[in-house]
DNA sequence: CGACAAGTTGATGTTACTCAAAAGTGGTGG
DNA sequence: CCACCACTTTTGAGTAACATCAACTTGTCG
């Protein structure tokens, strides 16, 4: 009686939001679960997919935060993006066999491999598909930030586009969300140097819109923040998006 | 005997850029050129795909140039990308019934739907595949054009990655090839105003890197504009410049 | 406590933007 | 063929945004 109905016996908050992208059925789940036994464990800053050389397979990223980098001959350095909790990473379309930039983890972090996903209408496959167009979406956002938005438009949008992925995840607590990246990192994420993050952060924070102290950040008006960005309201574009 | 071994039947251009991309059946050969006949034209400066509600499946870039563009609400304007012939766009993964930004006709377009792919071991699901990789690869190229290089070193490197994407669907002669764009275009393309778009062609052109006219670019000297946009210490390629 | 990384501040420099107008370009119709 | 139009390219002068350089402060962790 009871046996057949236990529901979900995915504990892992990074699977649940993978999960919760597709119907998937309890063969699914268990896939998952079963995959998230296997996890690898890395300290923070290490390159867990080396740029040019390809670690076969999809991946999923179960804790901790990393990013997708490109160095320059020069020294610098841009992230393209970040990976959280419930990401998926690695496993580049087949046929290409070279990873088109390096993966590090900023914290440590606990990665496993991602199951496959079965032919014809998976449950998996579509997650993945979609865990796919959300990755997408925000690539082409880090586009429209860097080329059109101001610093202070930068950092707006950016914060708010990490506190909609945290909460996502079920990470964030109402508008304050760990960060727990340096100044620099933000400003090789946005374009910027880390000297203008600062002062643009502190304009944020004289103005009460946001705050970042320790590695936590807090949305503090939301509203005027969003104005700032130019942004449309969150919910619109991921509720359609999902 | 004869009847057998026609080889390829494939005609249009665009076509023969996709079907190398991996190894296409018979069978599949002709999917796409039945494709091919019931193509679609468009005039220039179109809306092909809006954004925000989807034309359903995916599509093929017979002919023309069309471009990936995200408008901001005060009239700012971001171009992610630009699609040539060969290009796939449109049916934005499965599941998503939402195209995240729309793509307009820069030049009378040919398009045409692309064949479906059928499940498993794919020719076509294979070149369908790689050809989001590469598109993959343009997209975060433009974040790192955007985010780490100066204006100079954009255009160079932009100028390098059209050079690079036209020469493999044959549609460059050596150095020069078509460029059937204004210099606004190029502008919100690379994160500038034309006016500094302007000056910086101009600058490439004093130097005998490259110059533009009449909807023709041509390369002069590739490898001091390879110098300039692969990005060896900053301060060695600009003295060499100016 | 000491050392090292991260954050903060000030002064100065440079890149790219803004505004405005002139000069080219191509297409259309008289 | 010319005159006209709209659009694009080019030029100049002034300015704003962001970078650079260098020091100083704060925090953290052994």
């Amino acid at each position: 009686m009871v046996a057949d109905l236990k529901p979900t016996r995915i504990t892992e908050p990074a699977l649940l939001r993978l999960s919760s992208l597709a119907a998937l059925d309890a063969c699914e789940m268990d896939a998952l679960d079963q995959a998230a036994q296997r996890r690898s464990l890395l300290p923070g800053h290490r390159e867990i997919l080396p740029g040019g050389e390809a670690r076969r397979g999809r991946h999923i990223l179960l804790r901790g935060w990393a990013y997708r980098v490109r160095l320059l001959a020069d020294g610098r350095r841009q992230i393209l993006g970040f990976l959280l909790p419930g990401d998926l990473f690695g496993g580049d379309r087949q046929g290409s066999h070279v990873a088109l930039n390096s993966v590090m983890s900023m914290t440590p972090v606990e990665t496993c491999p991602a199951p496959a996903a079965n032919q014809g209408d998976d449950g998996l496959a579509e997650a993945y598909a979609i865990s796919g167009t959300i990755d997408e979406y925000y690539t082409y956002r880090q586009i429209v930030r860097l080329g059109r938005l101001s610093a202070l438009e930068r950092i707006a949008d950016w914060l708010l586009e990490m506190h909609e992925r945290l909460s996502a995840n079920g990470l964030a607590e109402n508008s304050t969300f760990p960060l727990p990246l340096t100044q620099e990192i933000m400003a090789d994420t946005l374009g910027l140097t880390s000297v203008h993050v600062n002062r643009m952060l502190q304009t944020l924070r004289r103005n009460g819109l946001a705050k970042l102290t320790g590695g936590t950040a807090t949305i503090l008006d939301k509203e005027r923040l969003s104005s700032l960005a130019d942004v449309r309201p969150a919910h619109y574009t991921r509720s359609e998006l999902i």
